[in-house]
DNA sequence: AGAACGAGGACAGGATCCGGCCTACATCGC
DNA sequence: GCGATGTAGGCCGGATCCTGTCCTCGTTCT
């Protein structure tokens, strides 16, 4: 890693390192690693343990050292090609819908590119453009980049600037004090100051454009609503334009669920077909996953969704019809 | 964080911290915050830049200092939230087939899940229950959790007991010591020293059951070839089912080699269509993929991916028959 | 112009760190 | 059971480094 080894918080930041390998260090090998003497090694692991970090020896003939896992997190140690595939591996998470990690992996994502050496940032953007394709229905998708950006500027209390596309595709300049990101389904909110209207705002993270932090801090503000979740729930509530689905699928329940894991509800009909209610914003992202169960099933609800299947279907067809076949 | 800090090297770990925190720290604060004097503060300061680590300060009034993307990865010092965010994000892109960054991901994640806390393990293991069904064609899908057990018994050397299930269905018990994983399209090889049969074996991942590390270190063995993944490519490159696939997609070449970044070659025929060649282990899931981009496309070649988009077509006319329409 | 902040030199007293030596204890292989 | 090898940790002397308190200087914002 780093160069010469004659400082003792260097020595200790290093040694850390080594020892979250998931293998085992003898001292002596540590020591000779390190240029520094067993007794010393033996001292910094105490003093290792004494900062909370749970290092593990091994007694006897083939024992050793590792760190295991303790009750706090220790500094993560990351190599350039780890440091990628975390950067890599978040970015997919902050963009889908997962769980209700959304905006933690946004903020370790902001810590990371923080710090990340450029020369791997743009190894990173490269291996970004190659994983977007998968999914995303249809409608705009958040930049993750742009939520990073965002997330930066919230714990950072740095004044932000974007540009802003209305519902009516009016476009305006905004100078905001940016104060929480809320994920929503597949949307993402920034709830924030307006300084040039002087009230709280709600934005769509998809309308911003070209945000940029301008670097003045600002004192924080209280937001006048218990939580920032609960602000743009209280807000948005019926604006989101939200499909309520229902369809039979023949398949049993349990198999359904594991793949629908955010369905409203899946009613077991016997044993092998249910009922499955699922509330998506895009119908075509809905579509697309009833496909891809790769069973039957009969949608009821919406008709739209049925268009969207019929158009599906036909698409497929036609594209046989040309074939050698 | 800690406790009392009354130890330099541990008051360094504990700015490394603070500073990584994307906001910016005027040096009375971290001084008021570790409990010694801003002079100290200073020396810190310098210490961590002579480190390695680029602490940017910003001058003047409102000034102060922050952790900016240096030439090396610093520490990453995260919260619970950010720690089980990450280990998410890794487990999905582990699985899925990113880039290249298969492997690194799987190191990352054993590093991560070494040290993780239990009470996190438990919630990353149930977010993770909630997050798989997205893709997976169809297929046997590897599990991110022996992944990255086999990796951690590869970099700590250890003999790994499991049990493996052949081609022909045949089940047998195994000890090995494991050299490398390799990635392979949407499949995982490990390459090992069979210890039963004395010989180098190459086992695919989703076919060992119960792995488990057996504590035993075996001194590094030497592959006899240059490369686990040469060597994996020159056993298997003929065993492994795959397919090319040619379709006119009726889509500017840019948009498709945008969603089909692993795509053989994207010829552009005019402005609006272009000829895709593909290669994918699985049919059914390329048939998807065609069908997710979107616009009108034509297969002609194989025949049985023909049949597949056919069969996908006429499920998704059939699920609208019986509707309210 | 003044305030607030970072950068850094000089210095003296005291805390810390290191290596070497010792003993005690656990474990594995023979 | 014995020896080899590993961790655990006490003690000590000497070298080193670290800290707080001065100080001055350059920068930036108000």
């Amino acid at each position: 890693m780093l160069t010469a080894m004659t400082d003792t918080p260097a020595r200790l930041l290093n040694l850390l390192s080594l020892l979250q390998t998931p293998r085992e260090w003898p001292g002596s090998e540590l020591a000779e690693r390190l240029e520094v003497s067993p007794r010393t090694i033996r001292r910094d692991i105490e003093r290792l343990r004494d900062l909370g970090y749970p290092v593990q020896a091994t007694m006897g003939a083939v024992g050793g050292y590792r760190l295991v896992a303790g009750t706090a997190m220790p500094p993560l140690l990351l190599d350039d090609e780890e440091a990628v595939a975390i950067a890599v591996g978040l970015r997919a998470a902050a963009g889908h819908a997962v769980g209700g990690i959304e905006e933690a992996s946004v903020r370790a994502l902001a810590k990371l590119v923080q710090v990340l050496p450029s020369r791997l940032r743009h190894r990173v953007s490269t291996l970004n453009e190659a994983t977007v394709p998968l999914l995303r229905g249809d409608g705009p998708t958040v930049d993750p980049e742009d939520l990073t950006l965002l997330a930066a500027a919230i714990s950072n209390r740095e004044r932000l600037r974007f540009g802003y596309r209305a519902v009516d595709g009016a476009e305006s300049k905004r100078l905001v004090e940016p104060h929480r990101l809320v994920p929503a389904g597949r949307r993402w909110y920034l709830v924030a100051y307006d300084n040039g209207r002087d009230d709280w705002r709600i934005f769509r993270v998809d309308r911003i454009t070209e945000p940029f932090a301008t670097g003045v801090r600002t004192p924080p503000r209280e937001l006048p609503a218990e939580d920032a979740a609960a602000y743009v729930a209280a807000k948005f509530s019926r604006l989101t334009p939200s499909f309520r689905a229902v369809a039979t699928v023949h398949a049993p329940a349990e198999e359904v669920l594991r793949r629908f894991p955010r369905a409203d509800e899946v009613l077991p009909l016997d044993e092998r077909s249910c009922r499955l209610q699922s509330r998506e914003d895009s119908l075509e992202w809905l579509a697309m996953r009833l496909l891809m169960l790769g069973c039957e099933f009969e949608v009821h609800e919406p008709p739209e969704l049925a268009g969207h299947l019929r158009a599906l279907g036909a698409r497929a067809t036609r594209a046989t019809a040309g074939g050698p076949g």
